[in-house]
DNA sequence: TGTCATTTATCAAAAATGATATATATGTGT
DNA sequence: ACACATATATATCATTTTTGATAAATGACA
């Protein structure tokens, strides 16, 4: 398990990156920046794609503002939000490949067959 | 920020992936991960490099195992605690580099020099 | 028995969460 | 201007979870 990561920084700053990890410490959230990732949108369409109820989805969505991951955009009635920490994509994209089916697995088509 | 993403695998596991990061969403247990990202460490020698009270340490580092991502192998006294998990490993990586200098920053000694 | 290393128990304070109600901002029709 | 609808935000409350601190219990070994 031993990886040969450098980090030093992590320790340096445990608790601005633990921060940043709490923010994507719980399901709804999580599922908020997920839908983010593939770009803006406004809130109603954050809503009904994850099925987070409306005022704790906002909640959890001035939270994010709060903590500087995402901004915002009026248009007329809608407020559209977007991904602006590239920090939270690197995570996402960790997150990713860790969940990825393993390389070899039943199922993942892409690889080699095995025997 | 659109960054090509396949999220699918971490939308459906939402619960799961959260339940990981909530793990390193503390300072104490990302900084108790750290250290067992360079090698299997005693429960003493993580407290003495953590800084963390030791009945608080054990909790977290009860926390961690039932959640599975570390293991534990007694050797007389001492209780020995590794990481087992991969995914931990690649959510370590990936904050090491979100969290490193930017490329072209001043203080990355590593990096081509500029102008 | 005593000591060292670690775990477990307990407690109070703080934070997070889901649910519900209310408020604000923008736009529309009159 | 008024009333009304839509989109989002804020407030409140009860419950649960997390946390730091402190005390007590367990396991290994001299």
């Amino acid at each position: 398990m031993q990886a040969g990561l450098d980090l030093e920084m992590v320790r340096a700053r445990a608790e601005e990156v633990s921060g940043l990890l709490k923010l994507l410490s719980h399901p709804n959230r999580l599922l908020v920046v997920c839908e983010l990732a593939d770009g803006e949108l406004p809130v109603s369409a954050i809503e009904a794609r994850t099925g987070v109820a409306q005022p704790n989805l906002s909640r959890d969505l001035a939270r994010l503002r709060t903590e500087g991951i995402v901004s915002t955009r009026r248009q007329s009635k809608q407020i559209f939000y977007s991904l602006t920490d590239p920090r939270i994509i690197a995570v996402m994209r960790a997150l990713c490949d860790a969940f990825a089916p393993a390389p070899g697995a039943a199922n993942d088509s892409s690889k080699e067959y095995v025997s």
